[in-house]
DNA sequence: CCAAAAGTGTTGACGATACACCCATGT
DNA sequence: ACATGGGTGTATCGTCAACACTTTTGG
């Protein structure tokens, strides 16, 4: 490894969020339209370039928050895009980073104003580039992660409903689950904690809400769903 | 999103190889030492820089090979490691790659001449930068893939003993498994062809030499140890 | 009073683990 | 003949999946 830096050749990185949201049962997929050229009319992920004294995941946060207006959103790196010419206009490495929140929490007209839109995730429009690979790697670890770990919850509103975390899991794995089975599971694992109030924007009837017991969630040992 | 590509800030990025070696039991990392400046002899990950023309993945061969002589090596993309600075003279972002290869599989001299070493896993010397942060990050993703994947395969030899492929995992998760249960499981999955070969270099009773079976092997549904 | 969603237990099947002895061979 | 590693089966336990009815309440 010869340590001749500047004599090697630099390259543009950009960062691209894969910003999955979850709202009235479905999970959808947030994208910006581009008004500009080149690729101008299409649409594409959340993306824009890392900046010279910036670290990598503040690059992802900052981008996201220029675009779309969303902060504190807990995100995590994918993989990287790095093929020669997967942006035809110059070379671009590319750095996903993933993330999924619920639509409600976040301010919808904010996201609008910045030309941003959400779709769902079986309709989605024509990326640009490799954008639609990017979708591909993000969706197949997000369902990974959401059944071997306490992932979904650094994303829940503080208090849920057992019926909306199993919508949530339903529509991340593209499956349906029984409903016996899947409390069983959760209570099983003992990090939930059931209050007294109900929530009965979604039913007559409605559901218990419950919270998280931070203690106990985080040293969970066998997360399985 | 401005795409004023040209004015955006380059950086220059490097791929870090992670190559596991197993030999004798006994999982090691294959290292190399610097002897030029800066860090001069302290000892790195393979590394070297991304050429402009070059796609990721290939620069992660190149540089492989360029520094142990090792080619046709099944790696894997890791993650990325992108702080601001990461590397203290210079701004380097640096995506790993990981591979696990049998060591008598390639010539050790070869390895030699390129002032490349290999390491036991649990005794490495200090390492610059935050390459040790790489071998945990690729350690980790090691142990998950292994479990539950056919990983550990595509670098396996043509012929390869049970009691060899055990310890294999053994050595990677670090703990000891039944002999008779890791049978059950290889052999209930079905993809293991016994052949009427003996293996004799490492008892006196010798132990059966197994190969894959191709088809099979690449349609595996729950593939679990 | 009825529609719509919430809540609640049991059983059977399967996979995971624990466990001990004989075999083949080179020295 | 003995030391060394290779090979084999069974019983038990825990985990996962399948399955149906009652409760609450707004309209």
């Amino acid at each position: 490894m010869n340590r001749a830096y500047k004599e090697v050749q630099q390259i543009t990185v950009a960062v691209d969020c894969l910003i999955f949201g979850f709202n009235d049962g479905k999970l959808e997929l947030l994208l910006v339209h581009r008004g500009f050229e080149p690729e101008r009319d299409r649409w594409s992920l959340i993306g824009g370039f890392v900046l010279n004294e910036e670290d990598l995941d503040e690059a992802a946060h900052r981008v996201l928050s220029d675009l779309t207006g969303l902060d504190d959103v807990y995100m995590e790196q994918v993989r990287t895009f790095g093929k020669a010419h997967r942006d035809p206009y110059e070379r671009v490495l590319s750095v996903t980073y993933s993330a999924l929140v619920l639509k409600k929490d976040y301010n919808d007209e904010l996201v609008k104003s910045y030309q941003a839109e959400w779709f769902p995730i079986d309709g989605l429009p024509e990326l640009i580039f490799d954008h639609k690979d990017m979708v591909d790697s993000a969706m197949q670890r997000l369902r990974r992660r959401i059944k071997s770990g306490p992932v979904g919850f650094n994303l829940l509103p503080k208090k849920f409903t057992l019926p909306q975390l199993q919508k949530l899991y339903e529509a991340i794995l593209g499956e349906e689950i029984d409903k016996r089975n899947f409390r069983k599971k959760l209570n099983s694992m003992d990090f939930l904690v059931k209050l007294d109030e109900k929530d009965k924007s979604e039913s007559k009837k409605g559901a218990y809400l419950y919270e998280l017991d931070e203690e106990k969630y985080n040293h969970i040992k066998n997360f399985n769903i």
